[in-house]
DNA sequence: TTTTCCCGCCAAAAC
DNA sequence: GTTTTGGCGGGAAAA
């Protein structure tokens, strides 16, 4: 429904007052967004859907800081909702005599509120008759209220790229009231921004936003240290572990031969000696440093993706806490936290991995992936970037590990001879770039890395993996290339309803990677499935490249183009990144692709957001491929061909993606996905076809300790393939 | 049932 | 002292 309503006018126009969504909201949507139609509506009901404390308000109250730029106004339009709204909502922030109305009246009766907001939202005063209506809507549930969505809220008040000349400024305070929530929970998300740098602590109360223009430094930085810290290993010889039936106990860990070298080491860096940590200060288990090494394993993991507990139990090792059960139990919950801020901003989407066990809650990385940068830069980032880790880690690791380094010296060449050449189509592109770059690795580990990789790979996510890195030989590897990618067009997105949102949000980043330069990446993000569609809308904003899309669909492409070719996991090394240098930085990120996925969207509708973690879409999307809709997915072997695509709607656009292995295996691929590529270049990657969907992937059997499994609403429909794998 | 994760207590930092 | 930050884990919604 929202959907719809977003729909064109809202792309073309951002800032309408969306009626429609008004109404849509107060269906379903308000699940998403409440703010909006809040902001409109503020006035009639008490604004905040949050439960305020009073003992909390308190703080709001005096200081409110002055400090807080009204500014942000302008910018910060962006709710998700509807820009518009977030205008209102910002200036009523702004005026201190509003706010405190609306807390006031939150105060009142702080439920009650939330309800109300819906209500409103759902524009409806006119409800009234449905004091029924009003519990449904307005209770707001749990996902209302999730962290993820409201980052995404938080994430739509602010550019992606801001100006450089632009400062934003932004006060916890301020935030708060006007996502009407606890500051605690602002707290969360500022933690984990900042830990990529994408907001930077300016004073008391209030953050400096910087945007995602460093997100690829930043990245290339904690790339670099994962791979110091030996990450890779450690979560191999964990996976391992497991296979082995042992189960995660913290403290065996060393046990084993090798890895426990190997761990150890490792251990030993985190923390023994890092004095700097200020021995554990709060801060060592700082929200931020948490989500500063969980996107390491991330950067490091060459199926890029990591299960909860394996990033938990490496975390927790770290920490070198006592290995109880309550430890991981606290580490797991944060992961959450942190995971749902992560999804937000599109850097990684929620998956589920087979074992041998059983399913495993998992997160797949569907950021960028290569960073290009220069070493050297790189080193220097860190360093700057990454102060705390460095110090933490980093300086351990660095002393620690050099050894280990040593080892993983491979890692860089590996990826240059990786690069190669993976073509498209060629091969199962995905699992060959892993191995190579595991070269490095003890066989071991290598070896259990590969299975572990190849079979997530073939879930869902080779398609990510393919794409980045076969995609990159091709295209990205051309140095001329490097934005293929870029290219987006609007038309990418063509689906019906969806596109529209998309459209804009492509259109906006187009632009945006244009003025960047924008290179090689390309992020695309597209969203899934059509809930993801729906989301989007509110969240698009004019300005800002990317959109978030409540539900996992979102993913970013990138320049797997670009990076493809470059690397792999491990390394950063990036010769090509010279190839498309400027970009990089800069834009980075930008480009972005959207595609979307026809089918599903209309109905999904519904999902809203919630189901941002879950889609198959995405999984299988993942990298880039996006599945058709699961449902049909499947079949439709015939992918629509490029050529086409453009026209075609855009369901789906993956670019460069591509699974090679899968699609060649199952045949299947998907029908609606497209290269991405192409529709920037067309000519260099066609492999179109594709795509496999996440499903087909299991043709590797013996891979797989885990296998992707779509999250299981929308897996459903698509196939089933998944998971019977296991084994290993 | 298990997974996910909201909520807010309360203490460590920062004023 | 007060306020800001943010660790932490209970417990409940969602799956």
């Amino acid at each position: 429904m929202e959907v719809n309503c977003l729909t064109l006018k809202d792309l073309i126009s951002p800032r309408q007052p969306r009626l429609d969504f008004a109404v849509e909201d107060g269906e379903n949507a308000q699940k998403e967004n409440i703010f909006v139609d809040r902001s409109r509506m503020a006035p009639k009901t008490p604004i905040k859907n949050e439960p305020i404390d009073l003992s909390k308000q308190k703080k709001f109250t005096p200081e409110r800081n002055p400090i807080t730029p009204v500014k942000l106004v302008d910018r910060q339009q962006a709710e998700p909702w509807t820009p518009t709204a977030n205008l209102k909502m910002l200036i009523s922030a702004a005026s201190p005599d509003i706010r405190d109305r609306e807390k006031k009246k939150g105060l009142f009766r702080p439920i009650e509120n939330k309800d109300d907001a819906f209500t409103d939202s759902l524009q409806l005063d006119v409800v009234g008759d449905s004091a029924v209506d009003e519990f449904e809507k307005q209770r707001p549930s749990r996902k209302q209220k999730s962290l993820g969505l409201l980052c995404q809220k938080f994430l739509a008040r602010y550019p992606s790229y801001p100006l450089s000349t632009e400062k934003t400024t932004i006060s916890l305070d301020e935030v708060a009231v006007s996502l009407g929530v606890e500051r605690r929970r602002i707290y969360d998300i500022v933690n984990v921004l900042e830990s990529l740098h994408l907001v930077s602590r300016v004073a008391k109360n209030q953050y400096g936003w910087h945007g995602r223009h460093s997100l690829p430094k930043t990245l290339r930085n904690l790339q670099r240290l994962g791979e110091e810290q030996k990450y890779e290993e450690q979560m191999a010889y964990l996976q391992q572990k497991e296979l082995d039936l042992i189960d995660y106990k913290f403290g065996e860990r060393k046990k084993d031969g090798d890895p426990d070298s190997q761990e150890q080491q490792l251990l030993d860096f985190s923390e023994p000696d890092c004095p700097s940590s200020s021995a554990n200060s709060r801060k060592d288990k700082s929200l931020r440093i948490m989500s500063q090494k969980f996107v390491m394993l991330f950067l490091v993991s060459k199926t890029k993706i990591v299960t909860l507990d394996v990033a938990a139990k490496i975390l927790i090792e770290e920490s070198q806490d006592a290995p109880d059960h309550s430890k991981f139990k606290t580490k797991v919950r944060r992961l959450y936290d942190i995971a749902n801020v992560l999804t937000s901003l599109a850097l990684i989407k929620k998956v589920h991995v087979t074992e041998e066990r059983g399913r495993k809650p998992a997160f797949k990385w569907i950021g960028p992936v290569d960073f290009s940068s220069s070493d050297e830069e790189l080193v220097d980032v860190s360093a700057s970037v990454l102060p705390e880790l460095k110090r933490e880690t980093y300086g351990q690791i660095q002393v620690c590990a050099k050894q280990k380094l040593a080892r993983h010296g491979s890692f860089n060449t590996v990826q240059a001879s990786e690069r190669i050449q993976r073509k498209v189509n060629s091969e199962p592109s995905s699992p060959y770039r892993e191995e190579q770059g595991s070269g490095g690795y003890s066989l071991e580990i290598g070896s259990l890395a590969a299975v572990y990789r190849q079979k997530i790979e073939d879930n869902s996510q080779g398609k990510a993996f393919a794409s980045k890195r076969v995609v990159p030989p091709s295209s990205s590897l051309d140095p001329v290339a490097p934005f293929p990618v870029l290219s987006v067009d609007p038309e990418y997105c063509v689906n019906p309803l969806a596109h529209p949102v998309f459209s804009v949000a492509q259109t906006d980043l187009q632009a945006f990677s244009m003025q960047n330069g924008l290179n090689g990446q390309v992020d695309v993000s597209l969203a899934s499935a059509a809930s993801a569609v729906e989301s989007l809308k509110p969240a698009l904003l004019a300005g800002q490249p990317l959109v978030y899309v409540p539900s996992a669909s979102l993913f970013m492409l990138y320049g797997s183009l670009q990076e493809g070719p470059a690397s792999g996991s491990g390394s950063e090394r990036d010769d090509r990144s010279s190839e498309a240098p400027a970009t990089v930085e800069l834009s980075s990120a930008p480009s972005a692709q959207k595609r979307l996925c026809e089918e599903r969207k209309p109905q999904e509708e519904d999902e809203p957001a919630t189901k941002r973690q879950s889609r198959e879409y995405e999984d299988g999307p993942l990298s880039l491929v996006m599945p058709k809709k699961p449902s049909d997915s499947t079949d439709l072997a015939s992918p629509k061909t490029m050529g086409n695509r453009a026209s075609i709607p855009l369901k789906d656009i993956h670019v460069n993606g591509q699974l090679p292995a899968a699609e060649e295996i199952s045949g299947k691929a998907t029908a609606n996905c497209f290269v991405s590529s192409e529709w920037g270049n067309p000519s260099r990657n066609t492999d179109v076809e594709k795509p496999s969907k996440e499903n087909e992937s299991t043709k590797e059997p013996s891979l797989l300790q885990y296998l992707c499994v779509q999250s299981p609403a929308v897996t459903s429909s698509s196939d089933p393939q998944e998971h019977p794998t296991h084994t290993s």
